[in-house]
DNA sequence: GTTGAAAAGTGCTGCGA
DNA sequence: TCGCAGCACTTTTCAAC
């Protein structure tokens, strides 16, 4: 085991708070921060870089109103597999196709559940008829398209 | 109709390149897609206020690994209500549940589709008992457990 | 609409407590 | 381990093209 580091790898509240605040709003410049949770910026640079290589941050990115870029579907998808034992090949396909945003390895009815976002109805009955049946080990899937988007979040630290 | 503003409202070409490079990493710097684009910094500037200002952007977030943070378990619900036209009032109570990341008003079997972030098994049996079935409306529910995330990414822009 | 450079603000690093 | 101060870099603005 290496000794290069001997820093605290823990979260305490601070990290949280800081946190919270960039969840919401990754562009909070950290002076801004700083001044808020009454510490100095230095502080939060030593914080952000510790969670940084915990991996505690995965990234910053930019969330965009699919509608207005000509995306109007987002539908939900339960695919069927003939066996589980193909989880791992298909899922290496199913990369391939990039209207698909979300996929999980979920318990019940499914093998796999998945989030995709299309342009309109004939875009989508593409992606499900050309690309997404094509995969081997799939057998059937459920469609289910979102009329309504109420909630979209992250988790809120406490 | 008002004239204050008389800008281009159209996306272009630049602006889907810009956008591509924030989606993926939201912390580039305005003078590095300058440098990539072969255009000014100032020019990204204006073309970033002008998709703020059509809504296109709605804002940046840090992207964090719940799991690192102690939320082990993430869970789909299908819920079933009484009667459709109650779906405004359980939505409104929905919001409440903070462990509700996403929501969904969706066509099939279900009429509201949840993506959900627990601790853990207890967590989310306390949420599923306690909190969800209490709201008005609701009928019963059906859970699936995400047991591997394997694609989360947004739309690739063409 | 775009450019290039100047002005303002923010991020980063090392020294001191 | 934290805070302060100085330097480097980025964002923002604006006159000119």
């Amino acid at each position: 085991m290496s000794h290069k580091k001997a820093q605290n790898l823990e979260i305490d509240n601070l990290d949280i708070q800081i946190l919270s605040i960039l969840m919401k709003n990754a562009t909070t410049p950290y002076t801004e921060i700083a001044k808020d949770l009454i510490v100095s910026g230095g502080t939060i640079h030593v914080r952000m870089k510790k969670l940084e290589e915990m991996g505690v941050i995965k990234g910053a990115n930019l969330e965009v109103d699919p509608q207005k870029l000509g995306y109007d579907i987002t539908a939900f998808l339960g695919i069927y597999l003939e066996k589980g034992s193909q989880y791992n090949e298909a899922v290496k396909q199913l990369k391939e196709i990039k209207e698909i945003v979300e996929l999980h390895y979920t318990t019940g009815e499914w093998s796999i559940f998945a989030k995709i976002v299309c342009h309109d109805t004939n875009h989508l009955r593409e992606v499900l008829n050309e690309n997404i049946q094509s995969v081997k080990g799939i057998q059937r899937t459920e469609t289910f398209i979102s009329l309504e988007e109420s909630i979209k979040r992250q988790i809120t630290l406490d």
